[in-house]
DNA sequence: TCACGATAGATGCAAATGCATGTAAATCGG
DNA sequence: CCGATTTACATGCATTTGCATCTATCGTGA
């Protein structure tokens, strides 16, 4: 307890993470407490719905890796996995012999969606009676501002 | 991209926590290729950290399970590890057969600091430039609210 | 053009994780 | 007070993860 966060900037950031973390172990235990992730572990779900946002409905799997907490490695065989149970497909990279470009399958873009949905109730659910809309709003600005700044270098 | 966000409160909810999650993703990716999680991962260390902040000393082990995203079973495994890595104590629970006390050993004291130190830094290193510290003391009130609100049922 | 270093992704292998279940102790209902 | 249920933690086992390393391709400088 006691956070007196008027003292030195380095206490701060540290309080300020440590709140960040905490809550969102809080509310992630709570989402996968529920029937949404039966089907599909957090990060298989990830994976399809950063697939899903994707404008060009391909993805390179590098860029898939920024997005998740997951090595290269393992990140590499959950897609194995995941194109084994028909959910994504694989293509060469047309420009460059290395890479991987991934999208969603019919049946893919359909599970995401309806684990979106209930995932999307989950959240509300938890996160609406906790703050205001326009105190959501502002962690929504807040912790955009920081991903900004922690992942453009 | 585009997130109105003076729509539905439902999508207003979904965004605000798809924001919170990248956050710490883009965060936690940072502060995991540092060298301060080479001795330990974040879990262990998490387990130190949170035996650290315990008044008592000690702390059951149900209760450290809340704080960490871990099942039941996994936590049980690493804290075994720790344990037998010297860093931390076991002890029957006096008034429950069934449950487990734990605290820190010198030595597990003395690496939660040193790596709490390098932690610490690392951590000040990434928000400190991303936020002023009025937006930080904000972030840390929005999240300590919302982790209230979920965990306090 | 070509050797060299960097990058993308795959793979062997050991370690960590989760699910289902087991054991023992506590709690509850009658 | 006793049997049934619940809770706390441990354990067997299959899956997932990460580290180190490998292969193939790309980019760069001489």
């Amino acid at each position: 307890m006691a956070s007196p966060s008027g003292e030195s900037p380095v206490r701060l950031a540290a309080e300020t993470w440590e709140a960040l973390f905490r809550a969102q172990v809080a509310v992630m235990r709570r989402l996968q407490s529920g029937p949404a992730f039966k089907a599909l572990a957090l990060n298989e779900y990830d994976v399809l719905f950063t697939l899903s946002r994707c404008p060009s409905g391909w993805l390179r799997l590098n860029e898939l890796n920024d997005n998740v907490l997951l090595s290269q490695s393992s990140l590499s065989r959950l897609v194995e996995r995941l194109e084994k149970r028909g959910l994504v497909e694989r293509m060469p990279a047309p420009q460059d012999g290395r890479g991987v470009l991934l999208k969603l399958t019919d049946a893919g873009r359909d599970l995401q969606k309806q684990i979106g949905r209930e995932h999307v109730r989950d959240i509300s659910a938890l996160i609406t009676p906790a703050l205001t809309p326009s105190e959501q709003r502002e962690l929504l600005r807040l912790t955009e501002k920081l991903r900004g700044s922690v992942s453009g270098h």
